[in-house]
DNA sequence: CTGAAAGCGCTTACAG
DNA sequence: CTGAAAGCGCTTACAG
């Protein structure tokens, strides 16, 4: 009830404030507030009465204009609409908060220069990384990011920016596998259901796909919808079932259009699922588990990935580009076989693993090599 | 390919470090970075040059120091998993950009003390403002942001927290908009498929769909099951439809709840919908249109709260708690009363709007009266 | 362990 | 219109 007296001017008390109370030095609070730094225990229980009183709250903002590890961190992602971004999306601030990181999320829509005007306002909060998930930012514009100090990680998108951090689904072998379910299926002839979009994680599939399926000597047809949507799956359906012939077997490059091609095959073609045909997916979002679906598919390693961003944001290991490194200096060769080395171990970590479900014929030896991983 | 002499060492640039070379004074530089600001063309120009060459971005950490604006926005999420809360994200993020902010998103688990811990890194961070949209802040917590001079908006949970702002649907209408649903369909016996988390939204619409199934005559079950999730919707539908006789129609509170409710009414019970029983749901998720589900719902006007939120955002009437005002001194009546108006108006823009599809029996008269929103 | 001082980058009166 | 100066809140050597 009793109203404290003092500036209640609705400003927030700082370090100043305190150490009036306390009859301290502002050092002895901001130590106080340090972990590392020595405090003797009167002392610090004086600031920490105060600070109470007062109802301090060390201001990060200040902090980060000296500590780095203060500073905010940014998170490139688009599609917050759609199920495989919102779980990477979760994984990724669930991580990055226990971590200690503020995230600040910047919604890049599907306007393509946003995602260079994202990273335009990290620069301007002086974000210590910037992690893409979505859009194809500008070159020059994660240059500046990277001159200013900050890191970047671009998450299932590969280029060949330089000192940029990447973080990559090994599709070669997810890909080995889905063709192979596909085979232990019986299925002789097969069609790819991408996107024209040409995202690198799209393309990385497409190719490794359509190699694995050259290699196991089955005939496959590619067909391209503009998205890769509930709607593309739709379309998909329609135009492909209609044809004279049906192939045994299709893959859908996302859950999203497997759900659309299911529920067109099913509710307009008549089609039974797995008997008349096979129908694999990806990414395994809550729908392709609910009844209508049961959707064979592969799962992101959505947690994996989040640990792989702490993991880099972690390590000061000095950036990539300070080519005037003042440590003992190391031949081109061995640099760029560092590198190779991190790069190949980050790889192998990260797998898509299959989710077996009743979307694929299922016969009993895969049944046990897939079994459902949790 | 020529390297710019100076301090290289990775540090960005600062105002100072432009004032320099542009050979003019910081505040110059301050200026020409300031919206209203009277600056020379001469002077800016050589500010503008000096700053592309050394690739300088105005530091809105430092700059939040001082001004209120370039403060963060924190925005306490949950559920990143489940649609609602995805769109209900997207929407605000879009918003809050296009309106300049930056905003920080923080991953409010299903632990019950993480609301509190989301606030008070809010308080940390400055926010100019918390935007609660899932977990229930402790009430102290509350306090002390806004005593630090933060607006707190609180979206669709109501509670009786003095001097926070609130967006909230009128569940009142669509609630009788539901009910008059299953009225027109020739429904006489309902359940209403709820859970016991008791959230407020979840409570209000509750409460309003149980008094407009009253004053129509209608007789009424309720069955509570633990979440909203599809899951949840299963185990209603297992239990209900094993009883010895069914209702007309069921009321599913979230969408996630009708998918599970109607997939496992369909697969496993071979009920035909609407023929043999109709179903509505609420939130109109992405989902609710796929063909399998095709669902009757209400669409929440995500947008309109994305606006409702940086309306309040903008306005810099002082805040409510302010007590000791130097303003003209207003009766506690006229206050109130003030208060009271602005919750109406706003209230009364809010509302869910029915997405009228095939869940339900329709007749001829509902669907022209409910045509397709956009 | 402790305090006075300089520094991080900005903004905003205040004189000119 | 312009610059010197004080202020926003913090941290981090530097002496003691």
């Amino acid at each position: 009830m009793r109203k404290p007296k003092g500036p209640s001017k609705s400003r927030a008390a700082s370090a100043a404030d305190v150490a009036r109370l306390a009859g301290v030095s502002r050092s002895a609070v901001s130590r106080t507030f340090t972990d590392g730094a020595s405090v003797s225990t009167k002392t610090r229980e004086k600031v920490l009465a105060a600070a109470e009183e007062l109802n301090y709250h060390v201001n990060h903002l200040a902090r980060g204009l000296s500590q780095e590890k203060s500073r905010p961190v940014c998170l490139l992602a688009a599609n917050l609409d759609k199920p495989y971004h919102n779980l990477l999306l979760d994984a990724l601030t669930r991580q990055l908060q226990a971590d200690g990181r503020m995230v600040m999320v910047i919604n890049v829509s599907a306007d393509p220069t946003s995602a260079g005007e994202a990273l335009n306002r990290a620069l301007h909060y002086r974000a210590a990384a910037s992690i893409v998930m979505s859009g194809t930012p500008p070159e020059e514009m994660v240059q500046s990011c990277i001159k200013a100090g900050q890191k970047v990680i671009l998450i299932n998108r590969h280029n060949d920016l330089q000192d940029v951090h990447h973080i990559q689904i090994d599709y070669a072998q997810a890909m080995q596998e889905a063709v192979e379910f596909f085979v232990q299926a019986g299925c002789q002839t097969l069609t790819l259901i991408s996107s024209s979009k040409g995202t690198p994680s799209l393309l990385a599939r497409e190719r490794f796909f359509i190699r694995s399926a050259q290699e196991r000597g089955l005939q496959l047809t590619i067909w391209r919808g503009e998205n890769t949507n509930y709607e593309d799956g739709q379309l998909a359906a329609t135009t492909l079932l209609s044809k004279p012939t049906r192939d045994d077997g299709y893959f859908c490059i996302t859950d999203l259009v497997a759900c659309g091609f299911i529920d067109t095959a099913t509710h307009e073609y008549d089609v039974d699922i797995p008997n008349d045909l096979c129908v694999l997916g990806f990414d395994d979002i809550p729908q392709a588990s609910w009844k209508s679906y049961n959707l064979t598919t592969f799962a992101q390693p959505y947690n994996a990935i989040a640990e792989r961003v702490t993991d880099i944001l972690n390590c000061d290991q000095v950036n990539l580009n300070d080519q005037e490194s003042n440590e003992e200096p190391s031949t081109d060769a061995e640099r760029q076989n560092h590198t190779q080395t991190e790069k190949r171990d980050l790889r192998s970590k990260l797998q898509a693993t299959p989710k077996w479900r009743d979307t694929v014929r299922s016969t009993e030896s895969t049944l046990e090599q897939y079994a459902e991983v949790d």
